[in-house]
Parts: C-alpha cells; structure tokens; sequence
DNA sequence: GGCATTACCTTACAGTGTAAAGTAATGCCG
DNA sequence: CGGCATTACTTTACACTGTAAGGTAATGCC
C-alpha cells in the first residue's frame, strides 16, 4: 500500500490533534535534531502568500522560509491539510457578532464571514462537507447559534440556516473576488463589458427576445442588466452587484426561516432524508 | 507584458459567436487546408472525458482526439473558453420544469439543476460573475423565470431568487460529489468517521461542550451530528444529508421570497447598493 | 503557378504535489 | 561516554498542467 495520503486530510486524529494543541503542547525531549520549523510559523507565512498571491503553492510556502517544499510534510501531511489548518485558523479573526436585534447580530456575523472568505479567497479550496472541527471554525459557528438562539427559529431549521449562511458566505465571497479580477485585464470597465456582450448577442442571436420573453421581460423593465442603466463608468459595478446579492440572500433566508414553513427535521438522522426518495418530485432522474 | 491571455475568456464577441451560431454556420470556401477537428466534437469529448475522469485537461482531450493539446487552441481561445463553451452546452440536457404549482415547478427545475451539476462536477469552475450568455444557460434561467412569473414574488426579488437558487445548486453539487469521495478512501464510512472525529475531540479538547454551548445543545437534543443516531453502516449518509440541505434551503429561499419582506430594488442600477455603504451595520472593515 | 491563409504539430517552459531515498543532528540507553 | 534509533530536513525525480513560439503542409484565390 504506497497510499500514504488518505482522503482530504491526512489521519482524523492527528489534523484534530494540530488543531486543538496550544503552544505548550510540544512534548519535550525529542530524539531527533532540533526543529526549525514551526506549524505556526508555517501556517502564519502560507496564509500571507496565499493571501498575496491568491494561490496555496508548497515550494513559495517554502521558499519563503528558507527550506524545501518537502521539509513542510514533516509538520503537514499534504496540501488538503495544510489548507484545513490555514482555513481554521483565519477563523480565529471573527469577532462575536453584535447588534441589538438578534437579525442585527446574523447580519453582521455573515458581514464578517463574507469579509473573511473575500480575504482569503484559497477558503473555497477547503472542503464543505466534512466540518475542520478546529477551535476556530467552531466558535464561529457558535456565535451564529448564539445570535439565532433567541430568534425563535426551530433548532431543527437551524442547522439549514447555519449551512446555508455558510455556503452563501462562500458563494458571495467568490463572486466578489471574481468580480475584481475580471474587468482590469480587459481594459474596459463592467458597463462596457455588458455592453460589447448585448451587441454581440444582438448580432449573433437576433431572436433573442422572442425566445426569452421572460428574461427580456425582467432585464428591460427592472434593473437587472447594467447596461440599461446609465452609470459613470468606472465604478465596480460588479463587484457592488455581489454584495448586494449576498446581502438579500442572507435576507431571503433568513425570512424563510422565521416564517416557520421549513418544517424541522422529525426524528433520526435517516428519517429526514425521507422524504426526497426516488418517488418524490422534487428527485429527479 | 507577456500576458496574452485575457480574462475568463477570450474576445466578448468571439465566444458569443461560437455558442450561438448553428450547424450551418461555416463560412463556405476557406482557403487553408480543410479541418478535421470540429467544435461539437471537442465539446462532447471534452465533457465526456471530464465526466469520466472528474477534471478537464487539454491533452486528455486531445489525446482522445488523435491530435495534440496544441490543435485544439484553433477551435477554442484558451481552457476558460473550453469550460464555458462545455457549461452552456451541457446546459441543454435541463427540460422544462413540471408541476401542478408554481412550487413544485420551481422545486423541479432546483432538483434539475442539481442533479445537472453533480454530473459535471467541473461546472464549478466557470466563473460565476460573468454570465455564459449561451442558448443552453439562458433557456434553463427562462424556464425558472417562466415558473416564477406566477409566483407574484416581485421582479426585484426575483433576480436575488434566480442567483440564489443557482449558486446553492452549485453548492449543493459540490457538498454532494465531496460526500462521494471522502470516505472510501479510508475505508471507513461516514459514520465511523464521526466517530473517531468525536473521539479525537473528547481527548484533545476535553472542554469541548463548556467552550461552545450552543452547539453542543443543538447537536445533542437535535439529530445533527450523525454520531448521535444509530444508522446501519454503509449508507451514504453524508450525500443524503447534503441532498437533504438543498431541498431545505431552497424551500428556505423561496418562503422568504413570498414573504415580501425582501424589498424590490429602486430605481437605477447603482441606488440598490446604496444601502450597503461603509456606515451600514452589515458591512465591516 | 505562386502565395496568402489556415490547421495542426513540435518543442519548450514554468509551474504543481509528492514519492523515494539520502544526510546529519540529536537524545536515550547501554 | 559510545553507539544507535529517531527525527528534521534535503536531494532528486516523476507525472501532470496550460500555453507561448515557431515550423510544416494543405488548401483555395488570384
């Protein structure tokens, strides 16, 4: 078995055991020579250049630090756990989330997360569905709960709530990362990029309101399509646009989840997957 | 500047050319040696390769082809053209949603989506700012904006709606091919998994449930945590759970949306961010 | 028949993660 | 104190990525 490198991460206790070690948790007296790297020195320079350059490179981890790329594997066990630790880490940056209403308080949690994944824009790499279960990325999931304890939201629904503010801080997070990058390199600003897109599609697709009533419908009376609008160009219309979808998403949600319609999850873990078997029409083929 | 690769794509008008011009559209009577590579046949080997080996590499295509990697840079600007050119075809397979209500029409269409992203798991890599603008992504946004017409959800709203419901289709795809993958790389399934998780915790921090309350709460009175339910081993739980996420949030999203309470955008494309200023509670440095 | 145009090929480069094996420093144990 | 297992880090190497630069040969227009 030259599988070495198991899965997202490496052994499960051993990345929980990175993740929860204070700094006093060196065991003393080693046989080997003595170290000079450190995990947090290692984390701290990889998020800088991730940070920087926008990518979770190894050897300009290593670089760096004056050492190999393969020196980092004694303290990491690959790149996915590197990242793990990294992503747990900035978390720490979150601070407990105030405002006098409980919704003030899940606005600005999801303004700090938002920010936090813009920061750091290698967070997207991490996975979703297995939780770091670091002491970073749980306090920050405990002061959501904390703030959506007195919403009167059914503990049930909660969960989706707390996955889905999540996944939209990830969505939006992109988005606006995404919306930066783009325009600058062309040359043209976001007004311009819509507009040459129309005219070419006015050109290629001559058709294209009768066979998209609706869209056309909706771009031409509300305010969807930037190039309806008139605007001084120049201005980081994409990027505003981002935001304020993030914005009425998390709005949107937690409306839904107020209202009570979602209702909570009924009984074991299994029985609430229930009701999306094969049958149902909401599964499809 | 050494840099000739442009943004996403390549040249606005040339793709918008190339998705929406038909089968007859070569220009007749070109003057250099005749072509034996075609677009289609790039794409649907493109997609297929990438289907099959869950990534997309030009010389794999290539390879495939019976031509270089280098051949195919005559057809196709450069991978971020190839990606998008494979996202809106791949597009087409989306049917028109069915269903008795405007709900359940919406519902058909996310399940779609879904299922439509999980298959090509590489879709998350096309950019989500700059829409593809092809005939495949803009008859898939027709159809959910033809099965919310009827939904008197307000114009305004519903463009938070459509992003919304198409960035946790992208989401939920990504929770669910991850689900996949994960645990039978370490030959243990999903529920073993939590528990050596739990367990790692337990000992390495022992204050776990006095540091964070709620979600100590939550998880045991709830069903959350899969650890705490007993469940025959095997069963795909964390796919389950993450197919079960999406239906709950959009059902979240679109019970907010009906609400109202999302107010409609005012006036011209810039006043709706107005709101979202340096001063506003939500935004934070 | 010459020539511009075009489709595709060859070579090359700067990256990536990481497997395998080597080197040298350290502290435990006799 | 000497030997040795243990450990931190290095060296080399491999397979793979997108794509820039330049070459070759086939085609249709003049």
């Amino acid at each position: 078995m030259p599988v070495t490198t198991y899965g997202g991460s490496g052994d499960p206790t051993r990345t929980i055991r990175l993740l929860w070690s204070g700094p006093g948790a060196a065991p003393p007296s080693r046989r080997g020579p003595k170290a000079v790297l450190s995990l947090p020195d290692i984390l701290d320079t990889a998020v800088t250049i991730a940070d920087t350059t926008g990518r979770v490179s190894l050897r300009a981890v290593a670089d760096r630090l004056d050492c190999t790329a393969m020196a980092l594997y004694t303290h990491v066990a690959n790149r996915a756990e590197l990242l793990d630790l990294m992503y747990d880490r900035v978390h720490l940056e979150i601070d407990s989330p105030v405002g006098a209403s409980w919704q003030e308080r899940v606005n600005h949690w999801s303004a700090q997360v938002l920010q936090l994944y813009v920061r750091h824009g290698w967070i997207g790499e991490v996975s979703l569905v297995r939780p770091v279960l670091g002491p970073g990325e749980q306090q920050t999931l405990e002061y959501l709960l904390e703030a959506l304890a007195t919403s009167g939201i059914p503990s049930g629904s909660q969960i989706t709530v707390v996955a889905a503010l999540f996944g939209a801080a990830r969505q939006g997070a992109r988005m606006i990362r995404e919306a930066r990058q783009a325009p600058a390199v062309t040359a043209t600003d976001d007004l311009r990029w819509w507009q040459e897109r129309m005219a070419a599609l006015a050109e290629f697709a001559p058709d294209f309101d009768q066979r998209f009533p609706y869209f056309t419908r909706l771009t031409r009376s509300s305010v969807a399509t930037p190039a309806a609008g008139v605007r001084p160009s120049g201005t980081p219309l994409m990027e505003t646009a981002a935001r304020d979808q993030f914005d009425r998403t998390v709005d949107l949600l937690l409306a839904g989840a107020t209202q009570g319609v979602s209702p909570a999850v009924p009984a074991g873990p299994g029985a609430a997957a229930a009701d999306t078997g094969p049958g149902s029409p909401r599964t499809v083929s």
